[in-house]
This record gives C-alpha cells, sequence and structure tokens, in this order.
DNA sequence: ATCTAGATTATAATAATTCTAAACTATTGA
DNA sequence: TCAATAGTTTAGAATTATTATAATCTAGAT
C-alpha cells in the first residue's frame, strides 16, 4: 500500500494542488497491482463503495480531466455514448468485445509495430493506436 | 449525377424501403466524388443546405444508423462528445489532427497491415482500425 | 382503392458533460 | 501565526447528443 504522502508528492510535481479530493481520487486509481479502464460512473461508484466516500461529480469530473491532461490518464478512443479513462498511460492498443463491450489490453507481444508511412508536414505524431473490435464467432453472424 | 432511381434500387438491395426522406439522405451522402466524414448536426445542415430539404432530426437519426446496420455507413471510433461516421466504408485507418480537430482518411499505402498475433477463443475480428493522433510540431509542443 | 407494416415527425425524456456562482481551503508571505 | 488569495469543491442548473413515444403518414401488397 503506498502512503498518501506519494500522492501529494506527484500531484505537487505536476502543478496539482493536493486536496484531499484528489489525494482520494489518487488511491482509487493508483493504489493498485493492475491498471484498468473506467468511465467517470465507474469511478464515482469506485470512490463510495471502496472508500466510503462522496466527492462531488463536477469534482470528479475535473479532476479525471486534470489527470489526462497532465498525462497521468489516457483517454480511450472509442466511440461509445461515454467516455472511457485508462489507468495504464503507455501506448499499447486494444481488444474491444461488440458482444460484452468489454476493453481488453494488449502488450507489446499481441500486436506487432504498426508502420506509418504517411506523413504530415508541419505534425508530429502524437499517438498511434489500434482497436480491434471482436465479436462472437459461432451462431447467426449479426 | 447518379439516378434517384439507382438508390432507390439500393435500398431495396438493403431491405430499406425507399422513402423520400431515405432517397434525399442518400444523395446527400453518396452522390460524391470523395467520400467523407460527418457527424449527424453536419448531415441535417447539408440536407437543408444543399437540398432545401428539412428532415426531422429523429428521421435522420434513425436513417443514419439504418445504413449503418447495413454497412452503407461506418462509425468512426474516436472519442469525442459526437458520433463521427464515414462513407468511406472500406478498412481504412486515420489520422486526427488534434489542433484542429479535422480527421484524415489514409489509403492502403499509408499505414502497412497491421499483424494481430492475440486471439480470443470464440471471437472473430470485426475490424482493425490504426488511429494516428498528430498535432503541431513546432513551438510550445503542449 | 384499401390495408397494413413500416416510416416519419414533433416533442418529451434521458444521459453525459459542462457551467455557474457561492463556499471552502492550501499555500504564500507579512 | 494568520490573513489574503488563488485555486478547488460543490450542488444544482444548463447544455448537448441521443433515444423514446405516440400520433400521423405512406410504400407496397392485395
Amino acid at each position: 500500500m503506498v502512503k498518501n504522502c506519494n500522492f501529494v508528492e506527484k500531484l505537487r510535481d505536476l502543478g496539482l494542488r493536493p486536496t484531499k479530493q484528489r489525494v482520494k481520487m489518487c488511491e482509487v486509481l493508483f493504489n493498485r497491482e493492475k491498471t484498468f479502464h473506467f468511465t467517470i460512473n465507474d469511478l464515482v461508484k469506485m470512490i463510495s463503495e471502496e472508500m466510503n466516500e462522496k466527492i462531488s461529480l463536477a469534482t470528479v469530473y475535473n479532476t479525471v480531466h486534470a489527470f489526462q491532461k497532465k498525462g497521468y490518464l489516457k483517454e480511450i478512443s472509442i466511440n461509445s455514448d461515454k467516455s472511457y479513462f485508462d489507468t495504464n498511460t503507455s501506448v499499447h492498443h486494444h481488444f474491444y468485445d461488440e458482444d460484452t463491450h468489454q476493453l481488453i489490453d494488449c502488450d507489446e507481444n499481441d500486436i506487432d509495430p504498426v508502420n506509418i508511412k504517411k506523413n504530415i508536414t508541419g505534425k508530429k505524431i502524437n499517438s498511434v493506436e489500434v482497436l480491434v473490435k471482436v465479436a462472437s464467432d459461432n451462431q447467426t453472424q449479426k
């Protein structure tokens, strides 16, 4: 279990004032073995269930966006009615199960490096993300 | 200029009743040299400006979704507050300009085929999409 | 021409997200 | 230490995209 103190330092390093709410959110998001994906709604639920804490929805939005801007969280490019975020900020790809709407991380062995041959003058590549959509194989393939 | 009649046939082939609204929407969407990307809002504007026609918002949604289900339109997996659609239904990838929020099509020469080594039992791959995010190269890189 | 399933429509409802403005608090520096 | 203040949090309202509803309409079959 990482001490709160670390998050206080981390937040300060990011230029974010280490408020009670932000530290709590860090604990919920980053005090884990594994990285994971979540929606704002998931996160609010986690905060109230795991931490028995209530943080205003507006603050959760603000903080998630602040973390994202600082590169502490990553938004996932899936078209959906809601936004998905990822605590794994490294460059990696995803499988998306269209049946269950589950998002599955790939590691570097799952997909070979993508070779981009196009170049847009004056622009640099910020990220390359592959999304592999999968669905049930058998029966009446829709 | 493709005759309406063709869209009537096309719609029938897709199992969609060729109503006035659907034919009009086909004209706006597919009577073009080039494929393009749009949001529902863009499309409503195009219909009213280019065709001087008014189609109910609900119908535009219904029809776009019907076209999508039939594979006549493709939804693009960009996380955004609104949904983007593409009249180019072939498998292709995108560049996304984070400065201008413009979406640029890739053709098959721009990105080498992606080699997926992961396999999920019982699931088949429906699509593989690469999204390359680019932004201004020079100055204060954010 | 009539019937009917499927479409269209205006409008209401829903859901995610952003805005607002008042209350609060971490930090600074006197 | 303590007040000033800039940055935060908050509840609730506002906004925006999308979906649901239910009445009306119409394409296609009989």
